[in-house]
DNA sequence: TTATCATTCAATCATTTTATTGAATAAGAT
DNA sequence: ATCTTATTCAATAAAATGATTGAATGATAA
């Protein structure tokens, strides 16, 4: 670590920090700490990676300063150290996007007819939503939309919307959202209420965009 | 590559691209590439690689689609792919300033008392300069300077400016930069300069930052 | 106290990455 | 054509990383 080349010590630094980026598993995790604290159980869970495994790779982010940790009673919780961590993924997204043409095959592969369903931004959402015009719609599991959603937002989980369809009022359009820009809940969706004659929509990237924007978020207490 | 899961496929060429930056060498190699473009031989003399090995890293970054390359006449030039990748080094290197204590304690260490050195940004320099309130140092080796650099800059190499220094205007501040932000070319200059009671200031930042930016860049015909 | 649970640590092995070397290409120059 | 120069390729050895296992730690509950 201690180089005699000060430049050297800092890149040796910045390398650290993109070593942290640079596994599957990882970005995996990040993606769920992105909505919200987790314990190490559900994120081994959530990533179907053991127990063991998620501590390792957990510890090695912490090490980089990307999360942080904190005890309570038998549990271990994770954090983002703070949103500049989204903006870092968000920068990473954008090189994959741009230069790989392996990505944009996979996009267009299975997040079909992506232009018909453009995307919502999430200044217009704001604004249709204050006006009452649009019904938001939550696509992510139950535990997921406690920890914090859209105000106003319903929760359905994908595995339910089928079923309660009757809910909605046909007249509205619907915006649905998810965890962010490469979770496929929200695609699949907008896919089901389009089938069904609904006019739906996805919102542009999902919570943790929303929230490190700096607009509101609705908590449920635990 | 083509994993089962979409979203596995897409954080698989995340991690491919933060892959590339989690060495010293790369990013050593991307500091120079933002200078501009430069031959492998080049590259590989100003990062005290092997040639053989810088190729390599270039290669690696090349299939990454951080950097690409052109063959013209005997040698083979590297460039960044584009400016984005100014933003995701960016990125990284707030998140390695904001959360790792050592590189807190490297920065203060050799930039010390960086607080006398506050830069100056680049609108208050552009206004400045066209006010002709200004000098603006280049203090990049000569063959980068030819390379671009900011209009109205003077060149002058740290190693003769103890010499040239008759050449200020001492009632003039003098504002000098060099490649980004960790080179300490400019943090030199500007203690040089101070020792010698000139009023001198660091521009934020450096020359690829600025270019970036969309702001002018002198360049001499090669 | 002991028992239990969530997490971390430590040791191992398989895999991947890196640096080095020398041979192979590709483009000029003679 | 042959020679030179710039770069890449290929093979190797050394080093680092990742997954797995089971033991160790810290906290709670009985």
């Amino acid at each position: 670590m201690s180089t005699r080349n000060p430049k050297l010590a800092l890149f040796a630094q910045f390398a650290a920090v993109a070593k942290s980026l640079a596994h599957v598993h990882r970005l995996e995790l990040l993606e769920q700490l992105a909505q919200g604290e987790r314990s190490v159980e559900v994120l081994a869970d959530r990533t179907r990676l053991s127990i063991a495994n998620a501590s390792q790779h957990l510890q090695h982010m912490r090490r980089a300063g990307l999360v942080a940790n904190r005890r309570e009673g038998k549990f271990v919780y994770y954090r983002l150290v703070d949103d500049s961590i989204l903006d870092l993924l968000a920068a990473l997204r954008r090189i994959a996007e741009c230069n790989l043409a392996e990505v944009e095959r996979v996009i267009r592969s299975y997040f079909h007819n992506r232009d018909s369903l453009e995307p919502i931004s999430r200044e217009e959402l704001l604004q249709r939503s204050r006006a009452g015009e649009v019904t938001i719609l939550d696509v992510r599991p139950e535990d997921e939309f406690a920890l914090g959603h859209l105000p106003g937002a319903v929760n359905m989980p994908l595995r339910e919307l089928e079923m309660r369809l009757a809910e909605f009022d046909p007249a509205q359009e619907i915006v649905a959202y998810c965890r962010g820009p490469y979770c496929v809940l929200s695609y699949e969706a907008v896919a089901v209420l389009r089938a069904r004659g609904f006019k739906a929509r996805r919102l542009q990237d999902g919570l943790p965009e929303w929230r490190a924007a700096g607009l509101p978020v609705v908590t449920v207490a635990a």
